[in-house]
Formats: C-alpha cells, sequence, structure tokens
DNA sequence: CATTAAATGTCACTTAGTGACAGACTAATC
DNA sequence: GATTAGTCTGTCACTAAGTGACATTTAATG
C-alpha cells in the first residue's frame, strides 16, 4: 500500500472515531486523548494530523464530496445533471463501507445546530468542495478557472449542496424522514439549477466538435 | 449605558486588538495573553467572551454585516437593488469609526488564504449573516422564513456577497487596485441578482395595496 | 539484507480554555 | 441614600489542547 494512502486511512480512521465519540457524548466532552485511543493510536499522532479535534471530523466530510465530485468529473458533455444523478448517486452505485460513512456524515450535520464546533468543520469542508467544483465547472464550460464568474457560481452551487445535505440530514434524522434517493436527486438536481449562475447543468458543446473524417 | 450594549462594546475592543495582533504577527503567533493585555483586560474576560481566539475577530465582521443587513432592512419596497445600494452603501453613508472597523476587516479577508484560522471565523460570521437575510428575503417576499426556497436564496446570496468580499479585498490589499465605491456597488449588486433564486432585488408589490379612501 | 524516508511513540513543555470564588460596578427599589 | 440583586471582572488553580525534540518503528526500494 501506498505511503500516502496510509496515512488518509489513518485519518480516516480518526475520523470515524472522533464522528462516533461527538454523536455520543459531544464534541465538548470529548477530549483528543480519548480520540487517539479509541483509534488505537497515540494522543501525538492525533494532533500530527489535525489542528484541533473538531477538524478531526473533517477527512468524512471531504471524502462524501471528493466522490461526489469524482463524479460530476467524470460527466459526459451530452448528459444533463438529472441523467448524470440518476446514473451514479445513491448507495447502489457505492461500497457500502462509503454509504456507512455518509450515514456518519448525515448524523452529524443533523447535530450542527447544537454543535457549532462541528459546524465550522463542515464549512471549512464546503469552502475544499467549493474550490474542486471551480475546476469541474471551468472544464465544462471551457473557461479559465481563476474567472470570477467560474468562482461565482461555484460560490453559488456549493451553497445549494450545502443547504441540500443540511435539509435532507435534519429531516431525516431529527423527523424520522424517509426519502427515497430519486427523491434525493431530485432535490439536489433542481436546486443546483436553481443556484447555478452558469448552464453547467445541460449538455454544453463539447470542446473538439465531431467530425466524419480527418482533420 | 445599557449593560448588553457595555458588554458588546467590550467584545469590539477586543476583537479590533485581536485583529491588529492576527495582521502584524500572524494567528499562530498571537497569544491569548497578548490579546487581552492590548485591550487591558484580564486573560480570563477574553476567554469570557470568546471560546476560542480566532473567533475574537467575529465582532468586526458581525458588526460589517449587521450594518449591510440593517440596510437590506430598511429596503423599500419600491427600489430596485442598484437604487438602494447607491443611496445607502460606502463610506460617505457611515460614521468614520465604522470604516475603519471595515478596513480592517478587507485586510484580514485578504489574508484568508495563509490563515485557515481567520478563515473559520469569517465562515462563521458569514453563517450569521445568511441567517439575517433570510427573515429579510421573507419579508421582502411574503413568505414564510422557513421555507427551504427562501434558505435557499440567502444561501446563494450569501455566497454571492462573500465571493464579492474576498475578491475586492484580495484585490485591494495584495495587488493594491483602487475600486470606486460606485464599482464596487454595481459588482455587488450584479451578483447578487446572479445569485439569487427569488426576484426579490427589484421592486416588489406591497404588503397592503394603497387604498385612495378607508378600508 | 541494508538503506532511507516517512510515520509513530514518548515526554517535557507552552498555550488555550474552564471552574470557583471574591470583589466591583450598575440599576432598580425602598 | 442605603439596600439589594444581577451582571461583569480579576485572581488563581486547574484541565485540556496543541507543539518541539528526539528516539523508535515501519515499509518501500535497491
Amino acid at each position: 500500500m501506498s505511503r500516502s494512502v496510509a496515512r488518509e486511512n489513518t485519518r480516516l480512521d480518526l475520523a470515524r472515531h472522533a464522528a462516533r465519540l461527538f454523536l455520543s457524548k459531544g464534541v465538548a466532552d470529548t477530549t483528543g486523548d480519548e480520540i487517539a485511543a479509541a483509534a488505537g493510536v497515540a494522543t501525538r499522532t492525533l494532533w500530527r494530523h489535525f489542528r484541533s479535534k473538531e477538524s478531526a471530523v473533517e477527512p468524512l466530510f471531504a471524502q462524501s464530496s471528493l466522490r461526489f465530485a469524482a463524479i460530476l468529473r467524470r460527466w459526459p458533455r451530452n448528459l444533463s445533471i438529472e441523467e448524470l444523478f440518476a446514473a451514479n448517486l445513491g448507495p447502489d452505485n457505492q461500497a457500502a463501507e462509503d454509504t456507512a460513512d455518509d450515514i456518519l456524515v448525515v448524523r452529524l450535520l443533523a447535530r450542527l445546530p447544537e454543535e457549532p464546533a462541528l459546524r465550522s468543520a463542515w464549512l471549512m469542508s464546503c469552502q475544499i468542495g467549493e474550490e474542486h467544483l471551480i475546476e469541474i465547472i471551468a472544464e465544462r464550460l471551457d473557461r479559465p478557472s481563476g474567472e470570477f464568474e467560474v468562482r461565482l457560481c461555484a460560490a453559488t452551487v456549493t451553497a445549494a449542496i450545502r443547504i441540500v445535505d443540511e435539509t435532507v440530514s435534519l429531516a431525516a434524522v431529527k423527523h424520522g424522514l424517509k426519502t427515497t434517493t430519486a427523491e434525493v436527486n431530485a432535490h439536489l438536481a433542481q436546486a443546483i439549477r436553481r443556484a447555478s449562475t452558469l448552464p453547467f447543468c445541460d449538455p454544453v458543446t463539447p470542446r473538439i466538435w465531431p467530425t466524419s473524417g480527418g482533420e
């Protein structure tokens, strides 16, 4: 196993244990020592991987948003966002382990109102996701990634994704609302569509126009 | 002077000293003791007002966004956002002390790329601003403030404001770019317009239609 | 197997942040 | 004007968060 992958695994393992402790005892009543002990590493190792105990859950958020970004990066130029989601999003399209992590994320998001420390970790993760989205939108629309319009669009779309995530998580955990994957996908696609300031949700013209013959 | 106003003044004073220290020495090299000493209060008082040293600058962010929200709350229903900004936004429309605070905010925002700790405080402040914006939009459009569409719109608009603030601050501090108030206002209004998912930027029909006679 | 570089553990240390109590200030009440 | 009650502050002892330095282990590579 590659070195950096092992490192990422350690971080994820710490993140999972941190999340479970935060969920069961609250952030304030969980110490760094406990998180490290639960993960079976020295306390010093925890602080080597994370600047603060709250940020220890960030790898969970990051993993989710990275999987989402990976789907967007493979987005065929002739597909709408609804078609993309229908074919790629949901528990049927990922490993069971990833779904378990997603559930942890959902439970954490449901705690945001009571746990400001978690909110800060969540917002920082959204920020990372926003930077990925900048690249994705720039690539799909053939625009420079430094452009203001592109960054604006990435920010509004990220905000929409965040609101949907928070809303769905809160509804699921606090009100026991069962939503189907199709419903969540539709909800998410619609929110992104409304939020986007650039037309990247529909098929876009290919970078190189198809030709029947040679050059 | 009211009790809670005195409290807010203490917080603002601490925030200003914290901001100056963060700007001159960086966040990591500034201790809580130093911030408290600069403001002339006991260290314990600092921790009573703020959960962490980074969050000590939040009152500065909060004050700016509160002034902005106050302008939006007084927004006449027959005015466009451009007209509102032209008449209310800019250094001519506020106290010199407030403008000095705004300059501190701009300089802090210019440091976000190098100071992740500040970014977290900034994002948390934007979150508060977003909640104000929910009320403002709900009120202007005569919709319930709990509605998903309203919260979505507030989130995308807040994202737009955030991006403009960050962009303008970075351009001003790092590249010495001088932008006129009118330019910033136009930039901001346009970004908000593009980001908004609900039509609150233009005149809206008054809640009660004007009548010439009695009821 | 030897080498090397990165990850981890151990321990001493500084800084962040809290609990508890005592004193000071303010505002209302008599 | 004294009283009283409530909130804010300072002092001090304390726990928890987080770092620096150095030894040790681990895993990839030749």
